[in-house]
DNA sequence: ACGAGGTGTCGAACCGGTTCGAGCAAGGAG
DNA sequence: CTCCTTGCTCGAACCGGTTCGACACCTCGT
């Protein structure tokens, strides 16, 4: 059942089915007639790894994630879906490579044994030694955020300074004074990724500008650390009157915490932030927030990732979204506080 | 950067640096000590291609998955992640690829191009022709669920008929009389997916049993269809008092039904189903539920797939879990009833 | 009638590993 | 001292494709 079998059987030799199949040389019509015959009847399937072998492309592209124990959240499920399916589209695979760094075995295996054409690297962080590392190497590669060095490269990123900002304006629009923000777990902020940190910045900064009383938290990425977030903060400081999340996993908790402490949303209080319109709507009131759009960046990416692992030499391309706020339920104007606008 | 290059900076041949890294024969200390520095040196790692065609075997496993569109659940997500760890501990890549039936581009790039040393299935029918074709190649695969005849195939599976019977006796046993049925999509009904079946007769088996009135549903795997899921739920039995659900995308959604009908959960109205803890606990109040181990699920199958392929006339072996249901919140006796025990 | 150019096919080399059979040297047994 | 192991190493073949150069044949122009 290999390429020498389908030549003897169709009295030709190994090259000329080759040409047949990827049709790099012309091959007559009687030929590949016959060819296509012996190939019907006996169900032949070119083998991958001989074929990578040979012409060092593996059609397979490398999707690096973080190890679990930082659990998943659902903008990574859409995201990892959307890009088993674009890269479909293009005649790739997709091979799943949970890393951190690296130094990873798993990051050297899909490196050093050139088990994939190209990578896609997720959960970027500032100072990101995979991304540099690629870089220097040359390796098409294309990240989900940016460095702190995003000239050059290549990446598809949300803009989570600004999402982070147009949040809090949105509640400052409303009357909002005394805001807090839950961000992603503490260690993941020491270790320098991206999103928790332009977040915080964003938040940070358009708070300042807006004259807000802010408090900044890391949660943990599961309802139990949301719901104890957000008693502390009622602890802290029981005078606030909503929050912006970049914490997808830790919503529900959030909302349960709000529930028990007897607030009202968006009555009493009012909750926004960075989630995927998905999650965003299972909760009641359901969240207004900027929709992360998981799909819309897994396509871009493979699109990116491909057109570069195919000229190799082009300059560096990258997109940085900015989804809209979607407006929901979850927010409203702040209780006794008159618009600054009124 | 090849095997040949280290041999000759090394001063061997290159059988010699292939037996030193694969132990396969023994090597002199001074010999090994001196490939091990060339190799160190230049950062040397095997061409995963060649090895894979010299030998046949890939170290890859195919993860294969229903084409989005479905809607991925919170469930799907931990198996994945978990079947990636089991994978890596076992020295295993895992190749994901979108695929509903034998047919598929997708499947057959797996399959016939020999990508893989085995497969995982996920989202199993009743007939499957994917799993009967891998039966009868003889390819190693374990299937997540059983099909109609699981007699002698390699499987793990979650007994959806015991779980949901489970859930049945839960609520009858707090005295619920009138309950509904909330089933995964219609066309996943339709199309003969073995957890909907199989959820669907053991919830009516015991309804029957326990005497109970019952309606069934199907709903999409979103949040806004279980919403109209619940009103459809309450408009043809306001006197419902009580559901169980196989929908996790779905809670939310009839959650917030709930809510807006002005049912308190679980004063009015109790909730029950299968659905990975953490999901139940993410909903307020949390879900009383058969909690899905979808990381001992991804675990087993990977350890069952490793073993038959190392062991190809092994006889078939298979997993069927029955986790217990886990009291949280959601459910409570009905309204107005006295217990059947009191 | 003859060379130029184009088409279709073939054999051989190559990709980068693994594995088998054989050979050589050193060490132990008889 | 010879014979047999045993340990170590090498060359060659092989896995299953792709690709290059060569060649045979046909057609066309002159």
């Amino acid at each position: 059942m290999n390429i020498g079998e389908i030549a003897k059987r169709a009295g030709v030799s190994r090259s000329t089915v080759s040409y047949a199949l990827s049709g790099k040389r012309s091959v007559s019509e009687e030929t590949r007639r016959k060819i296509q015959q012996v190939i019907d009847e006996l169900g032949y399937r070119p083998n991958a790894s001989a074929r990578a072998l040979a012409n060092g492309r593996t059609s397979t592209i490398g999707l690096v994630f973080p190890p679990a124990g930082n659990h998943y959240t659902g903008m990574q499920l859409d995201f990892i879906g959307s890009v088993v399916e674009a890269a479909a589209v293009h005649d790739y695979d997709v091979l799943l490579s949970p890393s951190g760094v690296d130094s990873d075995r798993s990051f050297q295996r899909l490196l050093g044994e050139r088990r994939v054409d190209g990578a896609i690297l997720m959960e970027i962080r500032l100072e990101d030694d995979r991304v540099d590392h690629l870089a220097e190497l040359e390796f098409p590669a294309v990240a989900i955020g940016r460095t702190a060095h995003p000239e050059n490269g290549w990446w598809v990123s949300l803009d989570h300074t600004a999402l982070a900002a147009a949040c809090v304006h949105h509640l400052a629009d409303l009357g909002h004074r005394r805001v807090a923000f839950v961000n992603r777990p503490e260690q993941l902020l020491r270790a320098g990724y991206e999103s928790a940190h332009r977040g915080l910045d964003g938040f940070t900064k358009a708070a300042a500008e807006r004259g807000l009383t802010v408090r900044t938290y890391c949660c943990g990425d599961d309802a139990a650390s949301g719901q104890a977030c957000l008693e502390r903060i009622l602890h802290d400081d029981p005078a606030t009157t909503a929050l912006v999340t970049l914490n997808e996993a830790a919503l529900g908790g959030l909302y349960r915490g709000l529930a028990k402490a007897g607030r009202h949303v968006p009555r009493d209080f009012s909750v926004t932030g960075v989630v995927a319109s998905r999650w965003a709507e299972t909760v009641t009131p359901q969240l207004t927030a900027a929709d992360v759009p998981a799909e819309e960046m897994g396509r871009r990416a493979v699109d990116l990732l491909v057109e570069r692992i195919e000229h190799p030499t082009a300059p560096g391309r990258h997109h940085l979204l900015a989804p809209p706020i979607s407006l929901r339920a979850s927010t409203g104007p702040a209780t006794g506080t008159s618009f600054p606008e009124a």
